[in-house]
DNA sequence: GAGTGGTCTAGACCACCTG
DNA sequence: AGGTGGTCTAGACCACTCA
């Protein structure tokens, strides 16, 4: 039995943490402060300031100067959700992954997607649609626009080796994101391209990509939704 | 213009992202080490340290000793997913919550269920369903199984003043969940419930709840998909 | 006003990993 | 083997907020 290597603030952190799941601090219980936790543990103050505002990072306990520590009355349940590239996520369930390209064109946004780029009316957005497949069978539908002036370079890309997506990650990483997900019924066209029935149901993920002021790209992902699946911990 | 105050760590925290989606330095970089930045900053290391520390955390950089820190190459989107409770999430939008309860019943459960509960054979799990109305429209449907043994109590309470969801966080705080989203399609029962049509799509929420190593409980939410969607940034 | 958390320092030792 | 990050300390000052 070798335990993993813990650290001070470490242990510290789980022993508060299971202090509090266990009951022996109520939720809205003020605990201990700084100063009297570093005695009880032997330790620095800094050591269980760390230990603490990581409880607090997550949610566990609320902290306010003068007023102390509390354990978090009515905690949110929140979930990280991780989408990673397509390519990877296929290739990792041991599928082979293959994307055409359906369109790619130059063109005037319809006015709801000019105004979520924020391009002036008459400017022109790039707008490209592909289907990705999971062995060979269609797993996503993606419908996309971008704003073409925040990404140099995209004029000269034609997108046959590389999907978009893929390529705008490494001409834009750390741009922020917003994540949509609903429940649609297919249309007729993406029911055709996805192989499916008219009127199956799809998992849809609407992405908006900005850096700084600029929306850079605005994404439409489809899925079969029932062979699609998100999952999230925590 | 006043600025909100910021610490130093932050101030550096934000200027080294600056840097890096600015490209001054590339995916896979190595940025210079704690001691150089601190005699840049004109810092300790420790506050150096802890604005690294955080870049990392967030997978903008990776750290290895002796390496070095790098800025990631590919990073993943991550985005983190807000589940609040659900007469709070209807009544921010200024609508009216109204739930009731549909069944309530000690059953010995499916195969499939008594293994997600870790219950032994024979042995009964609570069985709950019930619909929850926004301005006295069904919004969503809920399907839950519980393992009474992990919450004292839960016998005695009929679950007609309190949904169940409130009840068990009250009961059980900071308990791990796990996520699983998908769209359906919405069966014949299912419909009537949410007075939509049979086949019209459903956001399905599927949630595993546990402390420690107990599953408390199990429930399968269903939102009628055309109106129910789920935000999430960054 | 005073008590609490928020941050910072200057130094130290150690674990880990790469060259 | 040595450089890098990971952690810890003992003290300090400050900011915020409650009483």
């Amino acid at each position: 039995m070798s335990q993993p290597r813990q650290s001070s603030f470490q242990k510290i952190h789980d022993d508060l943490l299971d202090k509090i799941k266990s009951r022996h601090w109520q939720p809205g219980e003020t605990i201990p402060g700084e100063e009297a936790l570093a005695v009880e543990y032997g330790c620095s103050r800094m050591t269980v300031n760390r230990a603490i505002r990581e409880l607090a990072d997550k949610g566990i306990v609320e902290r306010r100067r003068k007023a102390g520590t509390r354990v978090a009355s009515r905690p949110d349940r929140s979930a990280k959700i991780s989408i990673s590239v397509l390519r990877r996520e296929i290739e990792a369930r041991g599928a082979s992954y293959r994307y055409v390209i359906l369109d790619r064109e130059e063109v005037v946004p319809p006015e709801g997607m000019r105004a979520k780029l924020s391009l002036k009316k008459g400017e022109p957005a790039l707008h490209i649609r592909c289907l990705h497949f999971s062995d060979e069978h269609p797993y996503q539908f993606e419908d996309r626009w971008i704003n073409p002036a925040c990404v140099p370079g995209i004029r000269e890309q034609d997108f046959e080796t590389i999907n978009p997506n893929e390529w705008l990650i490494e001409a834009v990483p750390f741009a922020e994101a917003e994540h949509v997900f609903s429940a649609q019924l297919a249309d007729e066209q993406t029911a055709e391209l996805l192989g499916i029935a008219s009127g199956a149901p799809l998992f849809v993920i609407e992405r908006r990509t900005w850096l700084g002021d600029d929306t850079i790209t605005t994404v439409k992902l489809c899925h079969p939704g029932d062979s699609f699946k998100l999952f999230s911990r925590s």
